[in-house]
DNA sequence: CCTAACCCTAACGTTAACGTAAATCAATTT
DNA sequence: AAATTGATTTACGTTAACGTTAGGGTTAGG
């Protein structure tokens, strides 16, 4: 659907069934303030951008983020910080968050490798037992 | 301390303090079937692989793994697959795996982008008060 | 002998992120 | 008109991963 502004708009149930989650799950992070839906009298209609925030609640909740740090990345990325305090705060944060993206890039180079270690070992079991078998 | 065979063992607070973790979740680890450290008496005494694992269930946690997937992962190392069908199925788990930490990579590569065009936000803002302060 | 610093078990409490059930309302469909 | 479909609120239930408290044992030092 469209609204008044020829905008594409979508139900509560259009996009729970297009991220496979619950509308229970979506109600609920309007709750946690990570959307804010306009209203039809009582039925919640959403746009666009409520639309990208839920890929990027997705997103934050496969990197294992709480609800509470993704709504954190939102505030930083909505900001209109405007003091030199702020900002130096937001560069901080920024940065902050950079170092756990980079621990988490290790970590899984780490896991990675060992999944490459688990696989070799499996695949000269396949070997031996195919040589042994024929 | 060094057990009978000469090989350094530790004791629950030792790992509690080198982890920066509470000797309640090294406990709760092994309730989980995460560790299975040696007993002296009723004091429980840990080797090096224990260490070793705590590392492990860290780096897990990191990645945003339950307990349960982290003891999947150490079964699927530890594992002993000596069927041609045990032996293709842990090819499987370990393929599956392996497009999480891909989708995790993706996921981290976004966020990065974003991160720098938040501060390059951020940055041009401060120049900018700069200029106008000076 | 007493205290401090460890260790233990048992068991109830807590938080996050929903699940689930009940009761209601509005718009279609039959 | 009755029933289906999809929306709403309210509120209690659930699971994971510990936190916390209570009660008790043992070894080193003063």
């Amino acid at each position: 659907m469209t609204n008044q502004n020829n905008e594409v708009t979508y139900s509560i149930g259009e996009l729970a069934k297009e991220f496979d989650i619950t509308p229970r799950s979506i109600r609920f992070y309007e709750e946690q303030d990570l959307l804010s839906p306009e209203r039809t009298g009582q039925t919640r209609i959403y746009c666009n951008k409520d639309r990208v925030r839920l890929k990027l609640i997705q997103r934050g909740k496969r990197l294992g983020f709480s609800l509470a740090e993704i709504k954190n990345l939102f505030e930083l990325y909505d900001s209109n910080a405007n003091s030199m305090l702020q900002l130096e705060a937001m560069l901080q944060m920024t940065e902050q968050k950079r170092a756990i993206l980079r621990q988490q890039l290790d970590d899984i180079q780490m896991l990675m490798n060992e999944l490459d270690e688990v696989e070799k070992r499996c695949r000269d079991e396949l070997a031996d037992l195919q040589k042994r078998g024929s």
